[in-house]
DNA sequence: TCTGGGGTCCTAGGACCC
DNA sequence: TCTGGGGTCCTAGGACCC
């Protein structure tokens, strides 16, 4: 018998999410206007939304839009516990879910159909079951593709459930604003705009070349297929991600040195912390910086070897940050943040070098062998020994690729820590 | 309306190697 | 001595997403 492969797929997507939980919590927070988060609006509940609040909003001005609003500090280990229930129930809902974020995933249900009834009985099991476990809100879209899927949950938003029929799904598509498709932002939204493209069904008149030649090849590329509704993206498990990084906002106020390197050295730690938390090393240090103007830079290094080590992330970091001084002095810095990226799992851990006997081997730095002769006048240490010992468990290719870290006493190095 | 913190992907140029 | 093409890695910036 033939099977259709036709993949049927469910957009699953928590209301307010983080606002939700805290009205879940504290029973006297329903029904009224709720804002996480002072400085920034993270979530608006819906009864803020009503009066425009919006997500990403200044928080002066969504105090203004709502008076009346609660505002309460972000819990997020409360969110991430939840965030872990409901991934819970989409993994007893089907084998095949690609969390995007920490409160939506995609469902493939196709398979389900004979064992769990139609989509839509799927989805409308699903929501009831993320209610009675876990309390929350949540909406689903059901389409053929992601991205119908997607838009669909958008439109039933919020607590609602939608589904494309496949009949139906031009007449859905092409109505729909630029600004709906998935990769179109302020930027392209405008490119298009002032091409005469306001809904998708304009942007399906042009030719792909067209659409490259204005907008690059893969977003050009990209925005073609969904307007001509092909989307042929399976759902998959994601790979584990790629960076991990922190970021602080330092306000307008004039800052030190020292301010800004205190400012540093606390991003660095926490960082170092949460990889080695994940198990994780990195080989590139990025850090980025923000100016007066809201105008952007990064600086990045890329070590010789992955590390999850404080002292050589910060010594890098700080690296970075002095060959970007002079922009800092001429434009005012308002965002310091550093991130860690080209991570490694357990297979290349083992090029993290240990620790031997008073002398702290780390890994990275454009190293050879100049550098760890250079160490070795520095720090005045016998580090022969301890090459021989890497040399050993490593093999030569680790040992001229590392960078040694001195400490002896009267040296200033950097601390090591664990 | 002046903007937080966490990420992803793409582009483009230069260095370097074969 | 001069010439090519292809591939990978690194850096920086930009756009976008939640």
């Amino acid at each position: 018998m033939f099977v259709s492969k036709e993949s049927t797929i469910l957009h699953a997507d928590l209301d307010a999410f983080f606002a939700s939980v805290e009205q879940r919590d504290d029973p006297a927070l329903r029904g009224r206007p709720v804002l996480v988060g002072g400085g920034v609006v993270l979530a608006a509940s819906y009864e803020a939304r009503a009066y425009g609040v919006r997500g990403a909003m200044g928080g002066a001005q969504a105090r203004r839009l709502c008076p009346n609003a609660v505002v309460v500090p972000p819990r997020m280990s409360a969110y991430a516990e939840a965030s872990k229930a409901v991934f819970d129930v989409f993994e007893r809902t089907s084998p095949h879910v690609e969390g995007l974020s920490i409160d939506e995933a995609f469902l493939e249900v196709s398979g389900l159909r004979g064992i769990a009834g139609s989509p839509s009985d799927i989805a409308a099991r699903l929501r009831r079951e993320v209610r009675e476990r876990v309390g929350l809100p949540i909406t689903v879209g059901v389409a053929r593709t992601k991205f119908l899927a997607k838009v669909a949950s958008g439109v039933a938003k919020p607590d609602g459930l939608l589904v494309v029929e496949p009949a139906g799904e031009m007449d859905f598509l092409h109505p729909l604003a630029v600004g709906k498709l998935w990769g179109v932002g302020p930027v392209t939204e405008a490119k298009l705009r002032d091409r005469g493209m306001h809904t998708v069904g304009d942007v399906a008149r042009y030719s792909e070349a067209l659409l490259t030649s204005l907008l690059g090849a893969a977003t050009g590329r990209h925005l073609h297929r969904l307007a001509h509704n092909q989307d042929p993206r399976p759902v998959r498990r994601r790979k584990r991600r790629g960076s991990i990084g922190a970021q602080r906002a330092l306000g307008r106020a004039p800052k030190t040195a020292d301010d800004i390197d205190a400012a540093l050295s606390g991003l660095v730690e926490r960082v170092c912390r949460r990889m080695r938390k994940a198990d994780r090393l990195g080989r590139t240090v990025v850090l980025r910086l923000r100016f007066d103007d809201y105008t952007r830079a990064t600086r990045s290094h890329t070590l010789a070897a992955p590390t999850a080590r404080t002292s050589l992330v910060l010594a890098t970091a700080r690296h970075l940050l002095r060959t970007a001084m002079p922009r800092v002095h001429r434009d005012g810095l308002t965002l310091v943040g550093v991130a860690v990226a080209n991570l490694s799992d357990e297979a290349s851990a083992q090029l993290e070098l240990p620790f031997w006997d008073g002398a702290g081997v780390g890994t990275g730095a454009r190293a050879g062998g100049g550098a760890v002769d250079s160490a070795r006048a520095y720090a005045g240490i016998d580090v022969d020994p301890v090459l021989d010992d890497v040399r050993e468990r490593f093999g030569t290719e680790a040992i001229t690729r590392g960078t040694l870290l001195g400490r002896s006493p009267g040296v200033a190095m950097p601390t090591l820590p664990d």
